[in-house]
DNA sequence: CTGAAAGCGCTTACAG
DNA sequence: CTGAAAGCGCTTACAG
């Protein structure tokens, strides 16, 4: 049987009250007395029940992330990885433990961040996902529980929740500009997904520093399309089809990148001396591949524990207006273009 | 407020004890009872506060998973994202909940230790750690917390605790033979560390593979160091360093053996042609490095699977002798050699 | 400085 | 089939 606080009060000839005070390093108790029951406690190997004193002080330091997707590569992609090594670091550092939670589907996403409101397990949750319109967060926006999410929401949402997102629009535009000044004129843009914000502000940024130029946008050159786990050439391929020459290659992703690299190369194509190209998140195959892929590191850690930041701030202030932090990018130039 | 339990007997005219048992399920409940309670608990959105639950049934659903090391290169390893991802499939079908916590250091390992096994929060907890002679678990295995392990311990924890392991001496073994039969004789291998088992059973795998060809073991050809972080280069550069002669190399992971590869050509040495080169773990990049790598593909995910199963064995049913699980690997060819 | 008492929100023998 | 009561292991006003 574990010790509990009313065996140490026996031993140490006190009231459990006693004990208690000594636990929470209460000032009130005589340092005489609060010797003994240390030196008891540590006899008789006591820790305190947490969940006890959740109950009690309704608290649990205990959050809640949520990862989209069961899929391997959404769980392996290192851009979350990121994203939970910096939720974890600042979880630490303010004494919270971090369930981790994956989202198979939409239908689950409901009934998940339906448990972790009323549950009373996690005092709040970070959602680590960027696709939007989320419904599921009516209910918790509504009952004020302290969320925070990864990645900036749509319009009607911004102002109602925290969110942490990069400059994926300057992201897109200074990465398209590189490439303008190094003299490529028809870029090419892969991996837009009309409903994943991060892919649709890339793009924006693209056709932004496109327009500056006055080049104009040749939508044969732009391909929509969510393609992962090993599909990434899908993009590229139909990108050949078409048939349009191009000298530049932006990926909305890495791997779709690495990816239009194989193809590119398979097709006769030199990188980056016919095509440059380039990807977003800097993942750290990106040195290593050959050609070093020039891509964008968007810190994900970074985002991780702003992600985590903004969730303490409502939780220690459930008043407190919802916030928004943009994380900067920096463009990693490499070997591919 | 949040709405508990009475308020809905209030609400219904029954008792929070006939409450309790609707939410439970019981059959002993008339039909017209739940339904009426079923319909008040929605109506007035309740939701069972897992703490108190927690409390009085000594059980919490939730389990832990720790993870050695901080630093990002640890943290974004294909091989643990696997892991983990292999816990939370079948934690998730189990119903429990995963607390996930990173160990920065020895010190830290011990007080996490601890901690879950006094806090009553964690029902158990998966170690995710191949290193060993943790002292850290002896009062786990003592007061038989349930505790499960990734990676085969020292001998003397062999038989105390339940791990899962990958067949590393086998795998070892297959890919040297591997090499052998494709006619490469001054096999190296690279990124032994003494104290971690794992490298430990892939080099006696190897050696074991030179010995029946009747090869002799040259220790010229074995580098000894544990690199990462970008560093992993360093284990080829000592390689050529030695300047004995090789045509075959085998690292102890992928990242090692990439970074060889990229530092042989750097060096004018070709590879496969000049030097057969393959790794272990088949991260997604060996799939798309030029060229594709060879490696041996050692399933973390089941890994993962396996650990949790063994851990949940154990939390149903305490008295169990600790139990082993082998993971087979596959040699996955590729280009490298 | 310390104690007695109430309470956190549940569950579950025990009665009827 | 339902209720009254005790208890899970803590914390914290309230008293003294």
């Amino acid at each position: 049987m574990r010790v509990t606080i009313s065996d140490i009060a026996k031993a140490a000839n006190v009231t459990p009250s006693t004990v208690s005070r000594v636990v929470a390093g209460s000032s009130l108790i005589s340092v005489k007395t609060t010797n003994k029951v240390r030196r008891v406690m540590r006899e008789m190997g006591y820790h305190p029940n947490m969940i006890a004193r959740s109950l009690v002080r309704r608290s649990t330091n205990i959050v809640a992330a949520l990862l989209p997707g069961s899929s391997e590569q959404v769980f392996q992609h290192p851009f979350f990885s990121g994203l939970l090594q910096g939720v974890m670091s600042q979880a630490k550092a303010h004494g919270y433990e971090v369930i981790l939670a994956n989202i198979d589907n939409e239908a689950e996403e409901q009934l998940l961040v339906e448990h972790f409101m009323g549950s009373g397990v996690a005092e709040g949750m970070i959602l680590l996902v960027s696709r939007v319109g989320q419904t599921s967060l009516e209910s918790a926006v509504q009952s004020a529980f302290p969320v925070s999410m990864v990645g900036r929401p749509i319009d009607a949402w911004v102002d109602r929740i925290s969110w942490v997102d990069s400059d994926n629009f300057a992201a897109g535009y200074n990465l398209t500009r590189y490439f303008l000044q190094k003299g490529r004129r028809q870029i090419a843009f892969i991996g837009l997904v009309s409903d994943i914000v991060v892919t649709m502000d890339r793009f924006a940024g693209y056709r932004h520093a496109l327009k500056e130029s006055g080049i104009p946008l040749d939508e044969r050159l732009v391909v929509e399309g969510r393609f992962m786990d090993g599909d990434e050439h899908l993009l590229t391929k139909e990108l050949l089809a078409r048939g349009v020459r191009f000298d530049g290659l932006i990926a909305a992703d890495d791997y779709q990148a690495f990816a239009a690299i194989k193809l590119l190369s398979q097709n006769g194509l030199t990188v980056p001396r016919d095509v440059a190209v380039a990807g977003f998140n800097n993942v750290p195959l990106a040195e290593y591949f050959s050609p070093s892929l020039t891509s964008v590191d968007v810190r994900p850690s970074s985002i991780g524990e702003k992600a985590f930041d903004l969730l303490y701030q409502q939780i220690e202030n459930k008043a407190g207006k919802p916030l928004h932090v943009i994380v900067p990018t920096a463009l990693i130039p490499r070997a591919s273009g």
